[in-house]
DNA sequence: CGTGTGTTTGATTTGTTTCAACTACAGTGG
DNA sequence: CCACTGTAGTTGAAACAAATCAAACACACG
């Protein structure tokens, strides 16, 4: 959050009190189901997560990878049952607070409200991108948003990422973030790699040209173009 | 907003300030253009209207209808330009106000700056629920999805409204919002009428079987279910 | 009365899924 | 150490859902 703006000591302070637990989470492990009571609230320290929704066909629809830094469960907190299950990808780190923490940032510290409202606002943008992309473009442009919005959200937590990174998931994975099936994922890839947009050699992924992917998938990052100057003045 | 809790007379006015100037707009108008640079923020008084964004190839993406009673550009206001296209489907009347008044409230109202980010967060929930559909869902249950979902977000500001209900929708709007194209938005419904889950007649949608709809749909009505037992005391 | 917008219907094409088989590889236990 | 198992990736052929193209039709509006 002191990305974007300046914070003072006591907003610091505030945001490190919620981080005081730390619960690490193995690989495949659910933090919270979708349908079950949810309380809690997470900061994911370390790792990647996702969220997502299962159909009763079976079917899996992941709504949203989740990076160090990001707030988990907003959404799930104003509701008395979860509407999406939240599942660690690798082994994770993650501090829970609860929600009357939350009522207490509200309350004492408009500044951190506004950015916390700012925050859910960027992602409500990412998901309109997804739904756009879902609804209106080909498996390959969103195959290549997903590519280029891993490496911008890797690059976040490591400047040290440019355009090699690992993918740290499977073919089917990618298939239910993008609502594609696994095997057609695999031929996209393959047409990418074949089209030199990308690079592929054992979990790593290269991308040669991201300008021309970014083009291809109708890629924005919502990262940037932010305007915070209405914010108001810190307590 | 006071449906879901139960407001302070100060809290009111603060609301009401917002609602201050009126601006009608004709069915069609747009209200904010994508990638323009938007100031405003505007509370819907009355009639319908939609956000959408533009691909490159010139097909639309219907993000979300909007409803008397939304805030609508919480997501521009935050970026220096628009990410989504307002625009009036029916003759409206919208509040304009501008960011400096909703950083204001989120100064002194607590409460009202926490029930700001629960309807984001309820509006988030609506956004993946579309995206689980686009991604996962057959062209039936996502026509019959859009159907409920309208009927349920009328009947919030007109309780007279049951099952009957005036489409004021364009087949080719509800192909925009479904990720489909007219023809076949025109076949499902037909197939829907046929199987007698709805009937159709000049304009007007009758739902003949809600909770089939439902079920076929995986519908849930978001706006059910709130737990908000946490919220901040009123200031 | 013509014009334009929205709806309906049919024939054909296309992108994606489904099904099936096979490869590569890491982990496990005998 | 090696057979066994399971997971992930790859490839091809067939099936299918939805798009595209094309043509009528209905109807409101100027």
């Amino acid at each position: 959050m002191s990305e974007l703006v300046e914070l003072t000591q006591r907003e610091r302070d505030a945001l490190d009190a919620l981080e005081l637990r730390q619960r690490h989470v193995r690989r495949g492990a659910i933090l919270q189901r979708e349908n079950e009571p949810c309380g809690e609230l997470f900061i994911l320290r370390r790792g990647l997560m996702m969220s997502y929704v299962l159909l009763d066909d079976g079917s899996r629809q992941i709504l949203r990878f989740l990076f160090p830094g990001d707030m988990l469960g907003i959404s799930s907190a104003i509701y008395s049952e979860a509407p999406e299950t939240l599942c660690a990808l690798s082994d994770s780190v993650v501090s829970p607070f609860d929600r009357a923490a939350l009522a207490d940032i509200m309350r004492t510290h408009p500044r951190l409200s506004a950015m916390i409202l700012v925050y859910s606002q960027i992602e409500r943008v990412s998901l309109t991108d997804r739904l756009a992309a879902l609804g209106r473009t080909s498996a390959k442009a969103r195959v290549a948003a997903l590519l280029l919005d891993l490496r911008n959200r890797l690059r976040a937590t490591d400047k040290a990422i440019d355009s090699t990174f690992v993918l740290g998931l499977t073919q089917e994975e990618i298939g239910d973030a993008t609502g594609l099936t696994a095997v057609h994922v695999n031929r996209m890839l393959r047409q990418l790699e074949e089209e030199g947009m990308i690079a592929r050699e054992g979990g790593r992924v290269t991308l040669l040209d991201s300008s021309g992917l970014a083009f291809a998938a109708n890629y924005v990052n919502r990262y940037e173009g932010l305007d915070l100057r209405w914010l108001p003045s810190a307590a």
